[in-house]
This record gives C-alpha cells, sequence and structure tokens, in this order.
DNA sequence: TAACTTTATGACCGATCGGTCAATTAGTTA
DNA sequence: TAACTAATTGACCGATCGGTCATAAAGTTA
C-alpha cells in the first residue's frame, strides 16, 4: 500500500497549520501565499488536497469544532457532576481563546468567524448556528436533569441561562484577543457563573 | 468664498456612507471599489480627501465613535437619574447593533473592528482601548457616586460590574448579527442588569 | 470674458490575489 | 530494473487589489 509518492504533509498536518493562521489572522487577511509560507508547501500541493481558499477554510473550522468537541468530551467525563463538567468546560475554552498570536491573544475562532465570516457566507453561517444549536441542546438538558434529579435550583429558565452566558463567552472572548487578561477573563466568567446561580 | 469646483459629496457625506460599507462588510472584505460603487465617486475624487484605505477606515471609525459619543449625550441629558441613562444607553446601543445589512445585522462596528482589524494594527488598537477607558472611568465614577450619594448598594467593585457588563454587551453583538433576535438580546441585557443590581 | 482654483474623471500602474497545469520527482509494486 | 502512481514543483494565468496622475470640467473672482 501507500502508492505513489509519499507527501511530506499528511491532510491533518496541514489542517492544523491552516487553521492557526486562519485563527490568528481571520479569513480575508490571510493569503494562500500565508498558508504556503506557514506549512512550506508550494501551490499544487495545496491545492491538490483542498479545491480551493473557502474549502481550506471551511475544513480548518470544522477542525477546529472538532477540536472542541473532543475537548468537551474530555472535560465531561473526567467530571462526575455534569455542571461541574461544563463549567470546566467554559474555562478550558476561555483559556484556549487567550493562547498568544503574533500580537495579543487569538481568541475563539468560532467567535472570530461569527464575526467576520458568517455574516456574508450562508454555508459558513449554518455550519456555526449548528453548532450552536447542538450546544444548547446539551446545555439547556444538562440544566434541566440537574433541576429535576439533583435539587439544583436556577432563578430563570435553562435557556435564558444559556443565552446570558454564551453572550458573556462570547464578549469575553473578545475582548480576550485585546483589552483584558486570561486571568480577568476567568474571574469574570467565575463571577458570572455565580451570579447565575451555578456556583454550587 | 467657496472658491474651485464644488464638491459632489461633502467630507461628511462620504464618511456617512463609507462608514456603512465598512461596518457591515469589515476592513479587509471591502473593497475601495465597493466604497466608490456606494458613493458613485471617482477613484480620483475619494483619494484626494483621503490618503489611503487605511485613513479612510479610521476616518469612519472615528465617525462611529463621534456619533456614539453624541448618542451618549444626549441619552444622559435626557434623563434625570445617571445610572437609568447608563442604562438606556447600552439599550440604545444594542438596537443600532441590530440595525439590517445585507444578511443579518451589523453589529457594533466597534465590536467588529475589534475582533476583525485591532490585533493587527498598533493604531487602530489603540484607538479602541483609549475609548474603552474613558467610558470605563465615566461607567466607574457614575456607579461610585451613586453609591456615596444615593445609596445605591452594589454587590462587586464598580470595575467588576463594568467588565462584565462590557463583556456581555460585546457578546449580544456578535450574537445579534447571526443568531439572536433584537428582542432577545434586549432582554437578555435586561436581565443581566438585573443580576448585577442595577435596575432599582 | 479671462484668469484662477478646486474637484471630477478614468486611463493607467505594479503588486498581489486565488487558482491552473504540465513536467518532475519519489516512492511502491512486479 | 521497469512500470506505475501519487505528490512536488514553479511557471503561468486573468482578475482584482490599492494607489497615481494628467486632463477635463465647474465653479468663483476680477
Amino acid at each position: 500500500m501507500n502508492i505513489g509518492r509519499p507527501r511530506k504533509l499528511s491532510r491533518e498536518a496541514i489542517l492544523e497549520i491552516a487553521m492557526d493562521v486562519f485563527w490568528e489572522k481571520g479569513y480575508e487577511a490571510t493569503s494562500i501565499a500565508d498558508i504556503l509560507s506557514a506549512t512550506g508547501l508550494h501551490k499544487g500541493s495545496l491545492y491538490q488536497t483542498f479545491r480551493d481558499k473557502k474549502t481550506l477554510f471551511i475544513a480548518t473550522l470544522d477542525h477546529y469544532l472538532g477540536q472542541m468537541y473532543q475537548l468537551k468530551k474530555d472535560v465531561m467525563q473526567s467530571e462526575s457532576d455534569p455542571i461541574t463538567g461544563l463549567k470546566k468546560f467554559l474555562h478550558e475554552m476561555l483559556s484556549l481563546s487567550g493562547s498568544k498570536g503574533g500580537c495579543g491573544n487569538k481568541g475563539c475562532m468560532i467567535v472570530n468567524t461569527l464575526v467576520e465570516t458568517a455574516p456574508h457566507d450562508i454555508e459558513i453561517r449554518k455550519m456555526l448556528e449548528q453548532q450552536n444549536k447542538k450546544f444548547q441542546t446539551l446545555f439547556v438538558e444538562t440544566l434541566n436533569t440537574a433541576q429535576a434529579e439533583d435539587g439544583l435550583k436556577l432563578n430563570f429558565p435553562a435557556e435564558i441561562i444559556f443565552g446570558l452566558l454564551m453572550s458573556t463567552m462570547n464578549g469575553l472572548s473578545n475582548n480576550l484577543k485585546n483589552m483584558i487578561s486570561l486571568e480577568e477573563a476567568h474571574q469574570l466568567l467565575e463571577i458570572q457563573l455565580q451570579l447565575l446561580g451555578l456556583n454550587n
């Protein structure tokens, strides 16, 4: 097997590198040349694996979503209490948003894309809407069962709590890029969780 | 006076139109051609008034900041209670973020710029940092005097409340672009204000 | 009308954009 | 070794990018 000339970089390896570039610079500001110099590939090689720039971008976004899914799964499995798991996952996402780029932090790639690219591209918007709905479903169900079975007291419907928490996460991710430190972000998230009654 | 050929569009008129384009499409995705067709101007005319694309963008961002300042001033003057004024201003900003673009809403131009452009441009980052500090100062002072003089009770330091509120506003502005309706956004902001103890 | 001032106009520029493709290279298989 | 397959390489493409500039046009002033 493995017929033909072996590739310098696996599809996964290319995705990982390209993801970093798009994550930091955004879609429009990233040129194919940027990705070529980051990967060390040449034009033809890249275009053999990915049809065009947008296809590559979507693949990296999907790669990012996959990593988020894996992180969520890992964190939730490591915690016996689902709500503790959810909270830990949110903090982990913040930490990831705080990973350093060329200047400042990179923020959350989902949020970055939601702001820059999604408004002008139906396909990408659909991807993010779908992902958001899936997370909302998980979140709301987790809260509701905790309320029914573990005697959790909520001051608002789970949907409201989700909406407010995602807005906070969203905003923290943005501010993390330039305005605040990772420590401040964690602190603010903790307070918000407390305000929402999720700190038992 | 008024020597020479009269201009088709005043500097202000150009700014207003260009601002709308940048606001909706972002910096990178907006081409000079986009702005020419929106204004009806020709290349030479535009470049006679603004040195280059970035200069034009900064001018439109400044125009936007100016409008925000005016809005804040107007709202605060129309309310006798400063905190009521602040809250009303936040709702007004949300409404502005909900103004419709080609697809979805335009969000807040400051937030859009914070995500897309500021990380890679020191000058723009400085502008937004400065504006943020000014607003924080106003906000914190307003809260502190209300606490000292009007018997307002705060559960957290004013800086924390500001940080959390700005994160929420930031996130709502983003989600407003694609994910949630203006009504939901107002509702969530109201709840957040309530949680922070600012709804007396 | 003639001189003067400022803007409008659009042809033009080099650089870069995303994308294509024929030829070469590096492996595996027989 | 020879045939085969798949990836690398880099020249090349048209389109668009941001930006310039000489000329024409539209006003005011004298």
